[in-house]
RNA sequence: GGGCCCGUAGCUCAGUUGGUUAGAGCGCACGGCUGAUAACCGUGAGGUCGAUGGUUCGAAUCCAUCCGGGCCCA
């Protein structure tokens, strides 16, 4: 019984007709027992928020999830691989959009017959959830908690998070295996990542190298690109002079000290300098101040006059370009008794400063590549703690927050301090610290890009992989190209380590077959905790030593691997662990950042060991931005939660504008947006409801042929197959706005103000069982499982509330809307054809004979428009079309009660006064009385009561 | 500052290879109906197609610059 699939309800009630008892005690109110009038329990009011999760405990008793993928068991298979959210906080609607977004893919493809199995998954390391921990716990207590105790609270925030979202994501109506997630925790994943690692390893692509990073000296750690946020800050702003050993040849003459003139925002970064970086095109100039001779480029003297205050000064007149200054020695501005080089660099701008930069290898990108270019020495003065160490020379155990004014003012005492000022400009912050990070030089982990090859391969396999929207290759494109090596390792203690030992003897690095085995099995079976309980002894094969000096003594490796290349194995340890799953995915998709994340960090992984993509295809989707198109924050107050949507309006809201979004741009959401796709969806609804009530007596067994259907319902039948095939089409194309206009467009325009509005005559009126009333049966109830099917992959619950209302035949034993399949036509296309043809026409004449009602009604000669009569004057061709359909059927159509259609030059319509008398049951004007038993009414009624007596 | 992308009515979207007065639905205003009724039908008012300059007989559509916005990077 229907009853148990719709839980709240009464029970289900069946349309009978209440036949009047034969007598003439029928008064005129009475005739509306005698129609067909529109029965149904489903409810007008939506009420989602209150009747989704009963929809949910429905898929739940069922295992919804399980039925989709036996319903297409041996069929084609589509592999949508998901990417792992973030396990911190809430979802959000971008959140909610991407997995909605996915669940309607998902959905489609299933109802079109594919094994579409669905995993979610969450990425539980990393920093933000250990920090986060960390300032739970207090710096105290943070002190008396072990790495092992660490690592379980995080598991547990991390499962408590992964536990919320999933909620969340199911109240959108996400379906999935949430009972079985992939978690970047679990010890099965734990040991892919082992895997990947090890391949990569073996292939020579993992090095151990020395480069500046982004340095956070109070989180202790090395960030990854997508760990910087750049803010404002202001900065010290100094000239400095740096002396040279040697006047240069070019300003020799003079006689006077001579030195080269840089500009810094990082004071503290002097103790490192090794040299001074000179656009080579560029025109240095000598300029003579306070009785020295002072270098920088000819085009920033002006503003470095300005700056520097300098009251008169005399800019010598020999120019030399920056290649022919290249070489010079200059004693370096703190270690003053060793000397740094002049050297020529791209980077230089001569925008700003002195066109004489401060270049320290070990602190900024452009001073690391030059360093190497010119065989430059890469001193660190500064620890893991942001201190300065010996190297720092006077400013040694000195913190380098606290520096700046200090050698700022060792400068000025020494005389070489030309101007010091302030600057404020965008600088890199860490993303959980908020505070300003600095550029240093440490030993890190790296997959090179270049070294055998993987950057060169990965471009390659992104040409054999389809991009949506095709533009979005050019993105992925350049960002490969112009990334540099990717940093792996980070000083934390929430990640999966860098499965290899380091010597206790001799530092040598132990990576072996054999030790990347034993690894990988202790991580399967006991997961990465175990790398911190255990010791190597106990896991690796006894013997296990030190290639370069036999040692048997290693100690495990302490940094653990950057999140981005975890999540970047799941092609390993989910689609090609899982048998469900296979690789490559058929699809990725997720937001435009991604570029940068996820898509590059599982196609360098895979590429790199696999020697192909992971995907098929990848679909971007822009990102969800306020009504005004600005990004949403907390501070401007624009933040749209879709929490908040499913407990005011429902998750199909949440999905239909999902659905309804351009997602190849931005996309908006906003109080208004969400307002109007409400409204929209009431409009569906409401046809669906039309729909249903309609259908309370249909029968399977009289419904009406093609051949024998009143013309207007095959043209209607045309109507609903094309709509299916440009809806499908539109899925097949990732178009999902589209199918939504097409819908929306269909359910105003095709139907409600056109086919159903005219056909309501039929249905009311005529005798239940009258030819005229099944075709129009027969065609809503196409036109039901028809719309049902095409939009339950968006509206999820509502569909399926339609499919528990709608009559038993019609579900042909079906349990649920999402294992219905999809709709097909088979119509014969030459008729269909003509109707389309022919229908425009009178479609055409059809807005032309509305507005003329339309002034009638203003001039107060008519209301509704049966009390008019037509006389339609059209050229002869149009005129031919319009006689064609019977003037019986074009008055249906306009909902008239006579059309005369009448030849002319050019279309006019005349709005006459019905004749005849308004029939008392069916509201037409026509001529009353011709039946003696009833005689206050039209003969069509007059026969319809006979037939019902 | 650099790369990629976006900017058509209040909202969501159409606008084919540049070609007559730029479309649809919603919303709004007004009207009708009261047998889809916290519904339904109709009519109407809304756009200098982000701005400017150019190419062209002709540009929302091509080019340049600028403005605004987004992602990513610096």
């Amino acid at each position: 019984m229907q009853t148990r699939f719709v839980p709240g309800r009464g029970g289900r009630v069946f349309y009978f007709r209440r036949l009047n008892v034969r007598g003439s005690e029928i008064v005129s109110n009475d005739f509306k027992q005698t129609m067909n009038l529109p029965q149904t329990e489903f409810p007008m009011r939506a009420n989602l928020s209150q009747r989704e999760p009963e929809w949910l405990r429905f898929w739940d008793e069922m295992d919804i999830y399980q039925r989709s993928l036996e319903a297409n068991e041996g069929g084609p298979t589509f592999i949508l691989h998901d990417g792992p959210p973030y396990a911190n906080g809430h979802i959000h609607m971008g959140t909610a959009f991407n997995k909605v977004f996915k669940d309607l893919i998902v959905k489609y493809k299933t109802m079109r017959g594919y094994w579409s199995p669905y995993v979610p998954g969450w990425d539980c390391h990393g920093q933000p959830i250990e920090h986060q921990v960390e300032k739970n716990l207090g710096p105290n207590k943070m002190k008396e908690t072990s790495q092992a105790e660490l690592r379980t609270l995080c598991r547990e925030y991390a499962l408590e998070f992964v536990k919320i979202q999933g909620d969340e994501f199911k109240r959108l109506g996400v379906r999935g295996d949430f009972e079985n997630p992939y978690l970047t925790l679990n010890h099965s994943y734990e040991a892919g990542d082992v895997r990947v690692f090890a391949e990569l390893y073996r292939r020579g692509m993992v090095y151990k190298g020395s480069k500046p990073i982004h340095w956070c000296y109070r989180c202790k750690t090395a960030l990854a690109e997508a760990e910087i946020e750049y803010h404002d800050i202001d900065s010290p702003s100094i000239y400095v002079k740096f002396n040279f050993t040697e006047a240069p040849a070019a300003w020799a003459s003079e006689g006077l000290p001579t030195s080269v003139l840089i500009w810094t925002t990082t004071p503290w970064t002097l103790p490192a300098n090794v040299a001074v970086t000179l656009a080579s095109g560029a025109d240095y100039v000598g300029v003579k101040v306070d009785g020295e001779v002072l270098v920088m480029a000819e085009a920033l003297v002006e503003a470095v006059a300005k700056v520097a205050g300098w009251e008169s000064y005399e800019v010598l007149p020999t120019k030399v370009k920056g290649s022919e200054l290249e070489g010079l020695k200059y004693s370096l501005p703190v270690h003053t008794e060793s000397t740094g080089v002049i050297i020529t660099g791209d980077h230089v701008e001569l925008t700003t400063g002195t066109g004489a930069v401060h270049t320290a290898p070990g602190h900024g990108e452009d001073d690391y590549l030059v360093g190497m270019k010119f065989g430059l020495p890469m001193p660190m003065p500064v620890n893991d703690n942001g201190v300065f160490d010996i190297g720092g020379g006077p400013f040694e155990g000195m913190h380098v927050e606290k520096a700046n004014p200090l050698i700022i003012e060792w400068l000025r005492e020494r005389g070489v301090l030309v101007s010091a000022g302030t600057n404020s400009h965008s600088y890199p912050h860490c993303w959980r610290c908020k505070k300003p990070v600095i550029f240093r030089a440490t030993e890190q982990w790296f997959i090179s890009m270049d070294d055998k090859g993987l950057r060169d391969s990965a471009l390659k396999s992104i040409q054999g992989v389809e991009w949506v929207p095709a533009w979005s290759v050019n993105r992925i494109n350049s960002m490969v190209t112009d990334r540099p090596d990717w940093c792996i390792s980070r000083q934390r203690a929430w990640g999966v380590p860098i499965p290899v030992f380091e010597c206790a003897t001799c530092g040598e690095t132990v990576a072996t077959d054999d030790t990347f085995a034993a690894v990988e099995k202790l991580f399967a079976e006991e997961g990465a905790d175990a790398w911190f309980t255990k010791s190597p002894s106990e896991y690796l094969p006894a013997g296990t030593s030190c290639g370069r000096c036999g040692s048997t003594e290693l100690k495990p490796e302490t940094d653990i691997v950057d999140v981005w290349f975890e999540s970047g194995c799941s092609h390993t340890s989910v689609l090609g662990a899982r048998p469900e799953l296979h690789f490559p995915a058929d699809l990725y998709l997720e937001g435009s950042d991604q570029h940068r994340g996820w898509f590059q960090s599982s196609l360098l992984t895979s590429v790199g060991v696999y020697d192909e993509a992971p995907f098929k295809t990848v679909l971007t989707h822009g990102f969800i931005v306020s009504g005004d198109g600005r990004k949403m924050s907390k501070s401007l107050g624009n933040v749209v939660s879709p929490l908040d949507i499913v407990a005011k309006y429902g998750a199909d809201i949440v999905r239909l504008w999902t659905a309804a979004s351009d997602y190849s741009q931005d996309v908006s959401v906003s109080d208004e947006i969400i307002e109007r796709t409400s409204e929209a969806y009431r409009r569906i609804r409401n046809t669906f409801r039309f729909l249903l009530s309609n259908l309370a007596d249909f029968d399977p067994e009289t419904t009406v042929a093609w051949d024998d259907m009143p013309e207007l319902d095959r043209y209607a039948l045309a109507a609903l197959a094309d709509l299916s095939t440009r809806v499908t089409k539109s899925y097949d194309d990732w178009k999902f706005h589209q199918v939504y206009h097409a819908i929306y467009g269909y359910c105003v325009t095709d139907l409600s103000s056109f086919y159903l509005d005219v056909i309501k005559d039929r249905l009311y009126a005529d005798a239940a069982d009258s030819l005229g009333r099944r075709s129009a049966q027969t065609v809503i109830a196409e036109v039901l499982r028809t719309l049902v099917r095409l939009m339950a992959p968006v509206l999820s619950f509502t569909t399926e509330e339609v499919w528990q209302f709608m009559p038993e035949s019609l579900r042909e034993g079906v349990k649920s809307v999402h294992l219905a399949g999809w709709p097909t036509f088979e119509l014969p296309a030459e008729q269909t054809s003509t109707l389309r043809a022919d229908y425009a026409v009178v479609l055409e004449v059809r807005d032309v004979v509305t507005k003329a009602l339309e002034d009638a009604r203003n001039s107060g000669s008519i209301g509704k428009s049966q009390e008019a009569r037509v006389v339609v004057t059209a050229p002869a061709e149009m005129a031919a079309v319009l006689r064609a359909r019977g003037e019986v059927s074009l008055a249906e159509m306009l909902i008239v009660s006579a059309v005369i259609v009448a030849d002319g030059a050019e279309l006019a319509v005349e709005v006459l006064s019905a004749e005849g008398e308004k029939c008392p049951r069916c509201w037409n004007f026509r001529t009353l009385g011709a039946d003696i038993d009833n005689p206050g009414v039209c003969a069509r009624c007059a026969e319809v009561l006979r037939s019902q007596a």
